[in-house]
DNA sequence: TTCGGTTTTGCAAACGTGTGTAATTTGTCA
DNA sequence: TGACAAATTACACACGTTTGCAAAACCGAA
């Protein structure tokens, strides 16, 4: 069943060449060392033997391999999911294969599969760079430079970690004008639902603009931990709320549609009685009644910047440590 | 910078035995070719160099890699992004890592990064098989089979490509269920929304479901197309349902919530004036109000089918040639 | 024709691992 | 102690590609 794959040797013999010219004539940027004259020749039989090359051996002889691992942070399922989607696009138009794991923090059970065990895998599979979207205190730096050890350059996404270039969403001034618009707006009761735990933590950034923005106005910050960002957490978390906020800051649209479904059950009105805002700027937040105010997150743009930042490490340039790309809070019905 | 990786070779050195021992020793199902003394030395050392087997040169050498393609449909962003996730998740269960890639729809401009070439990006880079979510007549099995021609196992997605192992959810017998589920409730102006032009395309299987049921009832079928299932496509078309229909099919819980919104402009109200329903039960659907009738699909199940398939393929036993999931209409608020 | 230089080609090694086969060691029994 | 089988190890090659270096071919000029 198996089929023997055709190789350069293979179209060596049938030249009646040398494998090492044939390799040369394939190559783009060494084809100079060939003449023209076998370089069609060569490319006429490859053609007709549609030869394709091993891009395992040729990793393998050359170190390179035109793959990049993506490690993602199971935040959100859906949300997560069009992030992961702007990185395939992304390294497609680059011309990069993705090599995807997710960090598994829904099965601590078994550590030997976590995100240092990921990693392993991928340098070992010879990936070219590593896009590394870690959550919370999980990404500490040592481990990462311990498992990558200077061998894989590395790209961290939405959470700066000392010593490696990232990319990252500017979530705490987006916060903080969301606190802001809020404030303007005369609500005095705001409260920030998102995992900030003393100042780290998964929304650590956006909670950092909430508590800033609060302070300066002398208002009291409270924040409920939410866990896993899904919208039936939102719903939960809806019944802790009653009349103890005027308006709410969430770290995920998911969540925030969770809250409106919550709210309304109590009889409790969006935006008349409590204010909402969101953040991710997803598919649905728009066509949801009252429309989402939240937090726009180009995902592309991302994407874009954190291969644009790994193409040069690659290639052997210096890089600015940290590229901070800024989020605008869309303005909606829902406050 | 980089640093040379400690080999095979570098144990055998400094244990003063042959590099072969070594691999012997390392290979868990040739351990027996070795003494144990030997066997725990090697690893002691191995461990002490904190040596990390190169998968590359191993991949190349036995011609296996532990590594899968998927070749994910764009079809709507938050969605396929889920079903992305389980297949992840699926897969570091089985131990195999995922080199996603998604067939690019999105830009027909450049065709040589289309799906044929993505799959032969896959296959060139060693996969071990090809798990293949095609949408709508892209994927003719010939042009699959002339790219992978027998060297790589392929379990299709929701596609049923005759001679082709798949894994499919019987979409057909769920909208079957939800359109006599509607008609039970004694709605007869049913409209669907989706591509199944002519009996192919994304939403075929669906379409099939939707038209039997109507025909059997005696009903006329009537269906607008789509395009990407996405909520702003459901909330266009809500312009052109008027009063044409009393209750609606989605392909898509997104779709269905874009239709809330335009009807809810429109002064039209679900469930009271027009019945919705979805597919897909995403995070969100049982949270929008009203909280949306979909049709289920496990995610997970299908994942966790496909590499179940590939696995028995390749071990090379004989498989049915097609798994067909069945999936339940869950029944809430919105009709 | 011969020389020097340039272009083109072939040889061989390298990348890290697996594995068939032969060589060595070990163990057992007479 | 010697012989023979079994267990263990070493040698060498394979996998497909790239690449440094030397050899060959070519070309123009003296």
């Amino acid at each position: 069943m198996k089929k023997k794959r055709v190789t350069i040797k293979d179209l060596a013999k049938t030249l009646g060449i040398s494998h090492s010219t044939v390799s040369r004539a394939l190559s783009r940027n060494k084809s100079h060392m060939v003449s023209e004259e076998t370089r069609r020749r060569v490319e006429q039989v490859a053609e007709e033997f549609s030869y394709r090359p091993n891009l395992l051996a040729k990793g393998f002889s050359t170190g390179r391999t035109g793959t990049l691992g993506l490690l993602a942070s199971e935040c959100h399922e859906e949300q997560s999911g069009a992030q992961i989607e702007s990185f395939l696009k992304a390294a497609d138009e680059w011309n990069y294969r993705l090599l995807v794991g997710i960090s598994a923090e829904w099965d601590s059970s078994s550590p030997e599969f976590g995100q240092a065990a990921q990693m392993e895998q991928f340098v070992s599979r010879g990936i070219d760079g590593l896009l590394l979207q870690t959550i919370g205190d999980e990404g500490e730096p040592e481990r990462i430079r311990s498992v990558v050890d200077g061998r894989v350059p590395v790209v961290t996404l939405n959470y700066p970690a000392p010593g490696f270039p990232g990319v990252i969403l500017d979530f705490a001034t987006g916060f903080y004008r969301a606190t802001e618009h809020l404030i303007a707006l005369g609500h005095e009761r705001i409260g920030f639902l998102g995992d900030a735990w003393d100042g780290s933590g998964r929304d650590a950034a956006r909670g950092r603009g909430y508590f800033d923005a609060m302070n300066e106005h002398g208002l009291h910050p409270e924040g409920l931990p939410v866990g896993r960002h899904q919208t039936e957490s939102g719903y939960r978390l809806s019944r802790e709320i009653k009349d103890r906020f005027s308006a709410l800051l969430c770290c995920s649209d998911y969540t925030a549609i969770g809250v409106y479904r919550g709210l309304a059950e109590l009889g409790i009105r969006v935006p008349e009685d409590v204010a909402v805002v969101g953040s991710g700027d997803s598919d649905v937040s728009a066509f949801v009644t009252p429309a989402l105010t939240t937090q726009s997150t180009p995902t592309r743009g991302i994407a874009n910047a954190a291969m644009e930042l790994m193409k040069k490490i690659i290639e052997g340039q210096e890089v600015a440590c940290q590229v901070v790309l800024s989020s605008n809070l869309i303005v909606r019905e829902s406050c």
